[in-house]
DNA sequence: CTTTCTGCAAACGATTTGCAGCAGC
DNA sequence: GCTGCTGCAAATCGTTTGCAGAAAG
């Protein structure tokens, strides 16, 4: 069950100064449904109304309002998602075949020991971490 | 200590039917000096003699030889490192300030909890991983 | 009305590639 | 010599931007 982002988007983009449009409730609502990273491409398949330029931008936008998140580094292209406070914790597992991501959670202990890392990290290096990734890399059911 | 990667190196383009010449010597080289993911633009700070397209060039042909890992995602530009068995097995802290990558390791103990992380996300999704990717992002030392 | 958004087409920039000459074996 | 390597300059392609008109408030 996850709550209705639009209230929670329309009100990050108001503090901006920027409007709800009908195209950016569009690409939330894309996001929303897709429950794993899209990309550019895949944003248009599913809304081909959309001009390229404008997902492009608002994308940029919503990713300023930290509504939505970029994350590269799976195939050639940018992919974005939900911004993980509109969703919940996960990770990606990026397939190395066909380039998908699809997202997954691993157990609290493993987020415990995780958070153990990011003190150890800091002491060590004297480096602030706020956030961390976990990716794995491999072949999905598909591509096997 | 590390072993010195230039024998590996080699053989593996050896493997490839290709010739460890010395631009590609010098660039293992660089890398292996650097101890932390470079840019292009690194590469070629480091060693101007060398061609910007011969460069992209000899990347590429070593990460086919399973020599030079690419990595993107921390900034704009790709970064390259030597293959993890010609380093030792680390992490990445990504400073979301200036962009720099610098390594780390963790304890055993997060290790072996991540591979139980990893046999999670085999039983549920069918995925099978083989490798795994730690990033923390944050604020690197110098940019506090 | 004023400000923000949109779509189009052109620009941008990191990366790739065609080609002609050079180097390794 | 044959094959592969190099540097140069041009091409490629995901992404960004300028601009003039449309929409929001």
């Amino acid at each position: 069950m996850r709550t209705d982002p639009h209230a929670v988007v329309s009100t990050r983009l108001r503090a901006l100064g920027q409007r709800y449009t009908g195209n950016r409730r569009l690409l939330v609502r894309v996001m929303s449904d897709a429950r794993h990273p899209l990309t550019i491409h895949e944003i248009l398949k599913a809304a081909p109304q959309l001009a390229q330029s404008s997902v492009y931008r608002n994308l940029a936008l919503l990713e300023r309002a930290k509504a939505v998140h970029r994350i590269t580094g799976g195939g050639d292209f940018a992919r974005y998602e939900l911004a993980e406070d509109l969703t919940e914790h996960h990770h990606h597992l990026i397939c190395s075949s066909c380039g998908t991501v699809q997202d997954f959670l691993v157990s609290p202990q493993v987020e415990r020991t995780l958070r153990l890392a990011v003190t150890e990290a800091r002491k060590a290096s004297g480096f602030a971490a706020h956030a961390h990734r976990i990716d794995l890399i491999g072949v999905c059911s598909r591509c096997a």
